[in-house]
DNA sequence: CCTCGACTGAGTACGTTGTACGCGGTCATG
DNA sequence: CATGACCGCGTACAACGTACTCAGTCGAGG
């Protein structure tokens, strides 16, 4: 029950007033187990593993955080705190959100294993509402609220959804431990049995006519960008839209 | 290395032409696992709790399936079978989309344990292709193929985006056992923590004006699919609008 | 300054998971 | 009809999260 009187991993205080001084902290203990999951996935951030990394035992990582869930928690949020926001609203909202949407997806690509994480819920820790004030202020002088939450829902649903797809391909490399033309050359029986069928026309184009080589994962995801930021701007009122 | 030459769950063969006949199949093994996860989330089906709930021995699963990955990916396959897109293209796109996104939408809120699925992939489940075939043959006729995928994402990108949302409730309410209002209860001294703290100016406002019980989820979800289906609209050519 | 109790990091142990292995029985094929 | 491939299943193991426990240590109250 002393464990239940806390709603939420931000509000258990990291440290009780009395005792001993602690020998490590929330933090470090985050940054290892980013370390591990970033390297090897999160499933090799187990309990043991990250406390073989700081030089703990398995169970002292219990004294700073309740479990691995809410450890996870921690984790996702610092990752939030990589997205740089500083100085938004600059004035420009479509340079603002530009750089917002590379920056997700660049942590997106860095730490692979985000996709992984659910639970989170309205995380609202606190890089996760730095996050909210800074993006959300773009256009909060422009737009009622709820419109604001619709466009950055539609904005957020872009980028992660495009991260997401190819995070599963980064995922399925590392996992698999081979390449990623190795995983196509494998693949291409499945493929070419699916061609061959015939029942799959469009399936068909997408594999022989679609993107390929002629077009890199960036400039894909900057030419979708582009539309969702045009769909935004029709939804401002005239005179913001410079 | 038996198990290694079939690339795809989809290219193994569910059964080999010699021997006694099975006790069950994939479908049933798959249905099964199906039921678990929607009663108690994905993590309650374990290889015994499906072997279980059909009368099977723990390791008779591993006769029909290589593993606990693979089954998983049946299980998601078996969702997108649920999606109806009888009759697309039927010539009216937006009306065809709609169709599609609260079906998708649907499925989603059915079976909230999808959002937990990462791997994944290009999925190119039986099911998956189909999906693929009816939805992106809805803009076949008007658009080149890149700019068809470049649209599905956006729009796939928004229902995934809000489904997960919505769903991350239904899963935190499911887990921590406690219903949404309880829970709101719960969490109401950490969101006056911030609201008091004064340093969250833009969440505060989303806390105390926005939406809230003013919208209904669906109504919020049908104004943000409008929204986006007229991004869609735009970017075809004029022709093909109506 | 002393005392004492709250708090420390760590070790051990338990229950649950996925799944490798091997058994005796069974049925389609030669 | 003989045979061997395949059936479902029981046992076993390693790895996981974490509950419990304990001797040592720091800091506040007298």
């Amino acid at each position: 029950m002393a464990d239940a009187e806390y709603v939420n991993i931000w509000m258990r205080p990291e440290r009780p007033a009395r005792g001993p001084k602690p020998a490590y902290s929330r933090a470090q203990i985050t940054e290892a187990a980013v370390r591990i999951a970033d390297a090897e996935g999160l499933e090799a951030a187990t309990m043991r593993r990250i406390a073989a990394e700081i030089g703990a035992g398995a169970m002292s990582l219990y004294r700073y955080v309740p479990g691995r869930d809410e450890l996870i928690q921690l984790m996702a949020d610092r990752l939030m705190g990589e997205i740089d926001v500083e100085g938004m609203p600059s004035g420009d909202w479509r340079a603002d959100l530009t750089r917002y949407a590379h920056g997700l997806r660049a942590m997106w690509l860095r730490h692979p294993w985000i996709a992984t994480v659910h639970r989170a819920l309205p995380g609202l820790g606190p890089q996760q509402l730095r996050l909210i004030e800074a993006v959300m202020g773009v256009l909060d002088a422009h737009l009622p609220i709820d419109e604001n939450l619709g466009l950055m829902a539609v904005l957020n649903g872009f980028v992660e959804g495009a991260a997401r797809d190819e995070v599963s391909w980064t995922e399925e490399v590392r996992r698999s431990g081979v390449s990623e033309e190795e995983w196509q050359a494998r693949n291409y029986p499945y493929v070419r049995h699916l061609l061959e069928s015939g029942e799959y026309p469009i399936f068909g184009r997408i594999a022989l006519e679609a993107r390929g080589p002629r077009l890199g994962r960036d400039e894909q995801f900057r030419i979708g960008l582009e539309r969702v930021l045009d769909c935004i701007a029709a939804a401002l009122p005239p005179e913001a839209r410079a």
